[in-house]
DNA sequence: GAGACCTTCATACTAAAGTACCAATTTGAT
DNA sequence: ATCAAATTGGTACTTTAGTATGAAGGTCTC
């Protein structure tokens, strides 16, 4: 995000040289426009690149966008999303607990009423249904 | 973040009005030099943004190639690569037994031996393993 | 404020999962 | 043909996972 607003500034700071630049020709003869119209054709053909490679990246990072109302619709709540996110990583219960600050038990009530709400049997036909439906990250 | 991108694309688009009004002062005749600044201007963002796209686009074509070979480096057999196959379904040992022809002692060998194969403590971490080697579907 | 959830935790239990051995075939390569 | 690895299966055991049930405090709505 900072980098972001970092490389929109320095942009504009170009173009503010850069039409500085021709107006300064303007008045001192044409022997320079070429250049500049060279210089501004670069840099918009460099912003039009990095703007869209922007917004492809963000797609490529979550392809399948993770679709958060679906967890309404199942009746999974915040907490028990969690639960599940960190399923997904392959924790234990007991290490579930200790990085959510929870007691394995509570992470047993957790998972349980996931595998409910998920029509599954075991965490890992959980994740399965989970991916199914878009709700975790692949 | 999008929100950032336009306000400053818009932010850039007023700076070219206001440099377009401000070299009007200067020479009044000239109106069409900033005309075809501002036109190439637009092209050539057009253009970066195409050729962004179009090479964004091709890498989303193979997104996650399964790396098979990884396999013969991890020690991986056929047989055990079959069972990892099933657990990413989200089966149990006596499920994928049935589906293999398999007894469930043997499948747990085989899960053992992934185990160790894939540095993994549990069936949901060694699939959070196969996942980032590329060697399961995602 | 009563009811409906959510969150937390506990106990006690059953069911899977996983480990550590061992052992008999079968397959594949040298 | 031989040797190593793969495949299959077993027993006995420990560890997780999952179920059932209860309970208490918090939040939000009607």
């Amino acid at each position: 995000m900072k980098k972001t607003i970092f490389v929109f500034s320095a942009l504009i700071v170009s173009l503010l040289v850069l039409f500085k630049i021709s107006t300064y020709s303007y008045t001192s003869g044409n022997s320079r426009i070429e250049l500049v119209i060279s210089g501004i054709a670069i840099l918009f053909f460099g912003i039009g690149w990095y703007i869209n490679r922007r917004s492809a990246s963000k797609k490529n990072i979550e392809p399948e966008v993770i679709n958060l109302d679906k967890l309404d619709d199942l009746g999974i709540s915040k907490r028990e999303y969690e639960v599940l996110v960190q399923i997904a990583k392959g924790l234990s219960n007991k290490e579930i607990g200790d990085t959510l600050h929870l007691s394995e038990s509570t992470v047993k009530t957790h998972v349980s009423n996931l595998l409910v709400k998920l029509d599954a049997k075991r965490r890992t036909q959980a994740l399965q249904r989970a991916k199914e439906l878009n709700i975790i990250a692949i």
